[in-house]
DNA sequence: CGGGATCCCTGCCGATACTG
DNA sequence: CAGTATCGGCAGGGATCCCG
């Protein structure tokens, strides 16, 4: 990485090696890594089930009124997709009436890690964005 | 917070206290810093134009050809966004053919560093998610 | 309680053509 | 070269009803 002495940490050079490592495989673009993943958090609703969940487990109902303005259709199909991945994990208890439990696996906790420092940012620059937005013609 | 000696950092507690406390204010969900930066960034395009940037200011055209299935109407689009927000500037230099040059902003360097985290991530876990999604049933 | 099935609409996004 | 304008598909997602 040549060096850059710019004010950031290492994360400039490291950022698009993986694009272009990604790029000179030849493999199609739709099966990179990070757009792969992008994909999915990226969604409306995945980021924030992610985030209810670190709490704790939750059951479907708990799902949504943590989520108030979530619909049980995408909240269901969310979970479903998020599961596939394999971030989180579907437990039925077999009583009458049903109840579901939803957590995090492993890999899902693992995921948290990158997410909070997103948050982090999300949290701390905000402002800038908001009057940066408001401060752009229309 | 709570301790909850689990294995991962202390991600866990901080990261929904985020949510929680945005929801304590009873501020319209809507301007939830989480769901309004995840907005933008989750878009098709927004994060890779990020990254293809990170590695040097770019001109329109040659943005097409670091991400070539990108329609130029997007393109377009989504650089405008990015330059709304103030992660990204835009600099006409007055030549004949014109010629336009977009760069990161301070803002928008510092973005890089979770964006970072997020890629690492991504790159790590990219076979795990697809050897779940793979073992999923229809 | 925890979903599935269906209807429908919005807006994201691609394709194409035109301009300074 | 660097856009703008217009059309149109279709997938994301909401609302509603139904079911075990």
């Amino acid at each position: 990485m040549k060096s850059k002495a710019s004010a950031s940490t290492a994360a400039d050079g490291c950022l698009t090696d993986a694009i272009k490592a990604y790029r000179d495989t030849g493999a199609p673009l739709e099966q990179c890594p990070v757009r792969d993943v992008l994909d999915q958090i990226g969604d409306k609703w995945s980021t924030l089930l992610m985030l209810t969940l670190a709490e704790r487990a939750h059951r479907f109902g708990d799902l949504r009124r943590a989520v108030p303005d979530i619909s049980q259709r995408m909240l269901t199909q969310t979970l479903r997709d998020l599961q596939r991945d394999g971030l989180i994990s579907r437990t039925v208890h077999p009583t009458v009436p049903p109840s579901v439990e939803y957590k995090l696996t492993t890999l899902g906790q693992s995921l948290l890690e990158p997410l909070a420092h997103l948050i982090r940012w999300a949290e701390a620059n905000h402002a800038a964005i908001r009057t940066a937005r408001a401060a752009f013609p229309a």
